[in-house]
DNA sequence: AAGCTCATTGGCCGCGGTGTCAAGATCCGT
DNA sequence: ACGGATCTTGACACCGCGGCCAATGAGCTT
């Protein structure tokens, strides 16, 4: 059986092809009662319009592309897809993936871009902020939306989650609890979360009077080991703190393993608490009490926006921001006795 | 700067597009030097051939769809998709993904062939074993791959790990720190590879004349709260084991919490293994001794032979097989004493 | 030298749509 | 009733490439 084509519909339907090419584009000017007899027509003879002869026709390809850097955090990017996915989905638009190891390459992008002819394409952190990435997604003319970018131009489409807030309320929910020394470990500095939820911890330590201790501020890398690592600097402090607060989840998952490699107990002698809600959140023992960020939903909304900014409208905002929500589970407890 | 066409290449370089595009496709009788001057001529005009008026031309869409189900593991999921990317790559094949959080409706399927029009199909456990699906692509003639099925055809591509070995000596290893009573958790029966690794579980069991006792091997469906469960079950047994292997990383990361549950204390009272390893095995405390299977170069090899049947080239061998290695950590250790 | 095969190349059509433009129909105000 | 603005529709020219077939040239046989 031969796939049924423009012409099948426009001859059953008694009208000329760019008729029907006008229905299946919604464009305006076409009676409504011609309009129904088209899809009618249509899918009597189960016509789907072939996505080649659109593209070459429109010069467009209906396509968006999404970058998938960051081996570690495939939980995140899971979503990510998901909510990219759904947007093209409800578009008509396809989405191509491009994973990568380890760092894309500037010739990567050209090649992703160019080959697969993507019309636009979604950057989840840090990508966003790579000038040499944004700089040949603007020669090549390629829009292009951020998640999570580490500065905002109002030019630039970008969705990302109230990380300062999120990181402030986390915080007092952890002073909530009795700690007074909170130990707090950073992210990788390439991603603009980093930051924002630095300052989050920072504003609140401050406006609560808490113990503004430069020691109990150490950097991480987001992941597992840098996690470990960082939580086992706080844990050696003369002072330890009572309670510690990672930036993700994958770098608490760290921390409670120092605990145990050092002996302690999760929660009995330090809380831990991370950010994101992942997977990971509940693989540990005891499980996270992290914040949940509504990854799929901020995904769907920057490709939704995207793609409607592809087809010439501009968006009311170009900055969009997510609010999130704590997620109680064990890890956090009352303050107790420190760790010496 | 407008892109350059065929017509570009043709005439700079002095020949027909005719030529240009047997250069491209790498056909037979183009006489070297010919050859050589087409490629100088593109490659001086930053030539890319289009896509669509490829696919347009052609009848083939130069697409291969990936279908991504199972929302828990991801992990195995992005190696799959990393792996078919690299395989799409180098044959100038895109790649499209289709992610789907609950389960794939046939209907999804049929839409994803027909409106995206791949040419083919990678289809991860346990998707090419639904006889819907499986029969609809059939139907719509869309050659199509699967990844560790139930059923070996061989008139089917599939490419699977040798579970069955591959637990046969995991189980061996772990006799081989002096457990007696081995506890076993299946995975989910909708998946090939359970019975698969059972099978190689019961076949050492017997080998090596170890307590044959029914009550040691617990179902499971590869999730994180399943091997929780199971796990328990396990634990609770009158005479319990000193060793439990899980048929993944997650039920394991869920066996290890099971213990911590319970009071005690993993390796030192009860060994635990997982197989998979994914990122939880090196999330959890301790650490997971574990099997690593190929993702990557299994899913690649799949979407290759897949690609190179699009070809028209019959693969050699349509059901491959590829070993495992046994990964080893902390959460296996000398039996000492029961948990009793 | 004629006849053949095989290697090499180009011409032309068509894949299935969209953009442009113009023609005809309809509606409005005056 | 008339002129202009707004709808509604179709004709036609491509979009950039691959398939098919014919033309040409080279090498080889008899």
């Amino acid at each position: 059986m031969k796939r049924s084509t423009i012409k099948d519909v426009a001859s059953t339907a008694g009208v000329s092809i760019k008729t029907v090419s006008r229905v299946f584009n919604d464009e305006k000017y076409v009676r409504e009662s011609v309009r129904e007899r088209v899809l009618d027509a249509a899918s009597s003879l189960d016509y789907i319009p072939n996505p080649s002869a659109r593209s070459l026709a429109a010069r467009r390809s209906y396509n968006i592309g999404l970058i998938l850097e960051n081996p570690h955090e495939f939980a995140y990017l899971k979503r990510v897809v998901e909510g990219v996915f759904d947007a093209c989905e409800s578009s008509n638009y396809t989405l191509l993936v491009r994973p990568t190891d380890a760092t894309v390459s500037h010739e990567d992008v050209i090649k992703f871009v160019r080959q697969s002819r993507v019309d636009g394409i979604v950057l989840p952190a840090p990508m966003g902020d790579r000038t040499e990435i944004t700089d040949t997604l603007l020669e090549l003319g390629t829009p292009f939306a951020q998640l999570s970018p580490k500065h905002l131009r109002n030019d630039w489409i970008s969705v990302r989650p109230n990380d300062e807030e999120a990181t402030y309320e986390l915080a007092k929910h952890v002073h909530s609890f009795g700690h007074e020394r909170i130990g707090f470990i950073e992210g990788d500095p390439e991603h603009g979360a980093t930051e924002r939820r630095r300052n989050g911890f920072v504003s609140c330590v401050r406006d609560l009077g808490l113990d503004p201790d430069p020691k109990l501020i150490v950097s991480g890398m987001f992941d597992f080991e840098s996690g470990n690592e960082s939580a086992r600097k706080l844990l050696e402090l003369e002072d330890c703190p009572s309670a510690i607060i990672a930036s993700n989840d994958d770098m608490a998952a760290g921390a409670i393993v120092a605990l145990n490699q050092m002996g302690l107990k999760p929660v009995e002698d330090v809380s831990i608490v991370g950010f994101d809600d992942s997977p990971t959140a509940t693989r540990t023992w005891p499980f996270l009490t992290t914040v949940r960020q509504p990854i799929f939903q901020m995904a769907r909304m920057a490709a939704s926006i995207l793609i409607d900014s592809l087809a010439g409208n501009t968006p009311e905002e170009m900055n969009l921001e997510f609010g999130c929500e704590i997620v109680t589970r064990d890890s956090l407890g009352p303050r107790v006795g420190a760790c010496d």
